[in-house]
RNA sequence: GCCCGGAUAGCUCAGUCGGUAGAGCAUCAAACUUAGAGCAUCAAAAUCUGAGGGUCCAGGGUUCGAGUCCCUGCUCGGGCG
């Protein structure tokens, strides 16, 4: 059953040093920073996950790497015939228990000496440390591994490595979702193998779309609804993902086109008279008087501006009834469809002729189709944008008896999403508002007490259940 | 088939969740007739709080439809792993769904994973499992109580989760997971009184590749135990953790302003007794306010979540402090990062 | 006959928005108004404002683990037949 799996150029890789993780894209020339070490990383292909190297010093802040057979545990290798004190009476902190100064101890780091030599340099001119008591020595040990650490292990990149990755660089980066919030938003959805997720995600570096598509096998996809037509998807691209998986489970659509698309569709069945497999009740006209830019530059630039287009239309009377669309300006959208079919395809531009679809149009119309035909097995929803408006929107597509999740960092906007639905949704049953105590803790024989720092917000979510309200 | 995503509408057989509000769901199965003491088959009607449901009638029914009942009306909703843990019978205390999708998310399972359990208790998490794992992965879950195992296993078979999910009575803390599951799994979940007794098995039945493993336990001191056997046995990244979910109450409510009024300003006042009245019932005075708080009480704990990580079995031996397997080792103010959850 | 739901203050209640540390009655106190007796107080009624008072029916069982479990009894309410 060992299947090992070893590394190519190309693979993204998770490095791990101790406690810190780096996700890194391999290239042909593969120096990469750790820290302020830059380490190259020619030695880790064709080597299977899960191999540890030792950092090799070439010259100041240069490494190669070497593959590792064994790792000499710091603490084992120096505390042999230590002897240790009872307390720390006779200890006072006056900044003179070093003897080494800061240059000899730099220099011995630049000759190339081991970590285990230099610690144990640092422990023989130290006048305290065989006064220390066993489990401060310990600790002593432990900071100074830390310091002097000379070895990595590569691993292949899994959702909970990138989740920890990112949060514990900064929490902001992926709008303060921690693992125990994905991990609710995931069960709270729903996700499961198969079906239809419909995701909108920004600020995020795609953290929840990488964590759906994982949980799904070639049956299920998400519609990812993005602000721009380049969001970051670090976290997707991070995966490894197969490109057939990534082409045909993650469709990611903007929001303008996604919208459009949809108001177009529905206008159309509802007057060609065809039934509806979900019935659009709220039509915004808003949105179709927006003029449709026809680059993709100018798409982005104004997807903001859509979002508050349909805030100000749903927001203060959204139990008008629907009336489709403007004619005029649907066959301006529909014109400028064409345009764009003629138009180079900007993300897989290899010079095929016209006649291929570019990828973003046939997602559009695989999200668009999915999502009328059998409607979306959840909604999901975690934005540095308010969500409001496309939520009320996209309620209209979701299945009964599935559920809408969503995120934010803070409480107010869950808040005032909770009080419109209450309010205006006879549809959406099962409200509750949620937020995460996570604490950890350091199990020590002896030391067991929970961790000194602990992450104090974890963010909140939002769940409901849709119901027919007939 | 209840738990079906494909599934629209109810069939005789399929377990269903009535929801007469967020505090009062439940669930049961659409019969059309039951058994009574006597053992004569009656007319199943189910009694709520809003009157009687004739079960009957569910049949055909879409889910999500609203149904009424004889002195009110209620949703009926398709059950999913959540809805199910907040309805189903306990036979023993059951982890809830904050501890659940944290244990799902760390074990990294994906579709087609072999996850192994013990022991069953009462299936709630074993539901998320097999959700996640998927019509092609396995859930092997065991206990010892012959009864709870039987039970357990027929609710799998009404859920539609037979194919995925297999239920055997047995000790592991004794026997170990048995040769079938050997060296099949990817990741391996205890709820056990012992757990540090069962570590050396849960290696056998990981794949040579080896995988994910998590614990639960109420207390710290067998926390310490299983901590200690996993370092032992060559677990990595080993961390403990605590999670409790807080659940934010949202009120709309009308507050009385303070009035700063002097009664020079005031209009002038009839009566000596309309000077008296509060400022709440002037009505020009009143702040209508959306309020947040917390439920009054809520757990205070539940369990500690204990995960590690198994290495390939060919970087067992090379013992790697490159990838700590101690818990977050002290003041996490001072790392780089705050490695386990902290996170 | 069967099923469902409730039981905390001296008493009585508490809603399909997840409204059971929330109230009402009663009690006590203060303020003011009116009327009376008395002479620096006593006292009645009406109004209004406050205050005190809460640990969850009884018993048993289960779970490694019960502030989201089960059973029995008592009692109140509801439903179906």
């Amino acid at each position: 059953m060992e299947i090992r799996e070893s590394i190519k150029i190309g693979d993204y890789v998770v490095i791990q040093k101790q406690k810190y993780l780096k996700l890194h894209q391999l290239k042909a020339r593969c120096d990469v920073m750790l820290g302020k070490d830059l380490v190259n990383l020619k030695a880790i292909v064709g080597q299977p996950f899960w191999t540890t190297f030792k950092m090799i010093q070439k010259k100041k802040k240069e490494f190669d790497l070497e593959v590792a057979s064994e790792i000499e545990s710091l603490p084992e290798a120096v505390m042999k015939d230590v002897q240790s004190g009872s307390d720390n009476r006779n200890i006072t902190d006056d900044g003179k228990s070093q003897l080494l100064s800061t240059e000899e101890i730099e220099g011995f780091k630049e000759s190339g000496l081991s970590a285990q030599s230099i610690v144990g340099k640092l422990i023989e001119s130290s006048t305290t440390f065989h006064n220390k008591t066993e489990y401060s020595q310990e600790k002593y040990l432990k900071k100074k591994e830390k310091k002097y650490f000379e070895y990595i292990v590569i691993r292949k990149p899994t959702v909970r490595l990138l989740a920890e990755m990112f949060y514990s660089k900064d929490p902001h980066s992926v709008l303060g979702l921690r693992h125990d919030s994905i991990a609710q938003i995931l069960s709270y959805a729903n996700v499961q193998n198969s079906g239809t997720y419909v995701l909108f995600e920004s600020g995020t570096q795609a953290l929840l779309g990488s964590a759906i598509l994982d949980c799904l096998d070639d049956q299920g996809r998400v519609i990812s609804i993005t602000t721009g037509r380049y969001p970051p998807k670090q976290a997707v691209v991070g995966m490894n993902f197969p490109e057939e998986k990534r082409a045909k489970s993650f469709l990611s659509v903007t929001l303008t086109d996604f919208l459009t698309s949809l108001e177009k569709r529905v206008s159309e069945e509802s007057t060609n008279g065809v039934e509806e497999a979900v019935k659009l009740s709220n039509g915004e006209d808003g949105l179709v008087t927006q003029a449709v830019p026809s680059t993709a530059a100018e798409r982005t630039g104004n997807e903001k501006a859509t979002l508050n287009g349909i805030a100000q239309n749903v927001l203060p009377a959204s139990t008008e009834d629907s009336k489709a669309a403007d004619n005029g300006l649907i066959q301006e959208e529909t014109s400028n469809s064409k345009k764009r079919k003629q138009e180079p395809d900007t993300i897989n531009d290899c010079g095929t002729p016209a006649l291929k679809k570019p990828r973003w149009q046939e997602n559009l119309e695989i999200a668009k189709d999915a999502l009328l035909k059998d409607g979306a097995d959840s909604l999901i929803f975690a934005s540095k944008e308010f969500p409001l408006p496309l939520i009320l929107k996209m309620l209209d597509y979701l299945k009964p008896s599935h559920s809408l999740v969503v995120y934010s960092v803070y409480r107010e906007p869950l808040v005032l999403i909770y009080n419109e639905l209450k309010k205006k949704r006879k549809d959406v049953i099962g409200l509750h508002i949620f937020e995460n105590f996570l604490r950890t803790h350091q199990i020590l024989s002896d030391r067991t007490r929970p961790d000194v720092m602990m992450s104090a917000s974890g963010g909140h979510i939002l769940v409901g259940t849709k119901v027919l309200s007939s | 088939m209840s738990f079906s995503r494909d599934k629209t509408e109810i069939d005789e057989g399929d377990t269903v969740i009535l929801y007469l509000s967020a505090s009062n769901m439940h669930a049961f199965r659409v019969q059309p007739t039951i058994k009574n003491k006597h053992g004569e088959l009656v007319e199943n009607v189910f009694q709520t709080t809003y009157g009687a449901l004739k079960v009957a009638s569910l049949v055909g029914v879409k889910f999500g439809s609203k149904v009424q009942m004889s002195r009110g009306w209620a949703f009926v909703l398709q059950p999913n792993p959540e809805l199910w843990t907040l309805t189903l019978p306990h036979r023993t205390q059951i982890i809830y769904t904050a501890d659940i999708s944290l244990i799902v998310f760390h074990l990294e399972l994906r579709p087609g994973s072999f996850v192994v359990e013990s022991g069953t208790g009462s299936g709630s998490l074993t539901h998320a499992l097999a959700r996640r794992v998927g019509a092609h992965g396995t859930v092997r879950t065991f206990d010892f109580h012959d009864q709870r195992a039987q039970i357990a296993t027929e609710e799998f078979a009404q859920h539609g989760l037979s194919n995925v999910v297999q239920v055997a009575c047995r000790d592991v803390s004794c026997d170990g997971f048995g040769e079938d599951v050997q060296g099949r799994a990817d990741a391996v979940f205890l709820d056990l009184p012992h757990p540090w007794l069962v570590v050396h098995h849960a290696v056998a039945a990981f794949k040579l590749d080896g995988g994910r493993f998590a614990s639960f336990s109420p207390c710290i001191e067998q926390v310490q135990k299983t901590v200690a056997a996993l370092r032992e046995n060559g677990f990595l990244e080993v961390t403990t953790m605590e999670c409790l979910q807080r659940e934010i109450l949202v009120n709309n409510r009308t507050l009385a302003v303070a009035s700063v009024e002097t009664s020079d300003s005031k209009e002038p006042a009839g009566r000596l007794d309309e000077r008296s009245q509060t400022v709440a019932s002037d009505s020009s005075d009143k702040l209508e306010l959306v309020c947040t708080n917390y439920q009054n009480t809520m757990p205070g704990h539940t369990g500690y979540l204990t995960f590690a990580t198994l290495p390939p079995v060919w970087a067992r031996n090379i013992s790697s402090s490159a990838c700590p397997s101690d818990p977050d080792g002290d003041d996490g103010g001072s790392a780089p990062v705050i490695e386990t959850a902290g996170l």
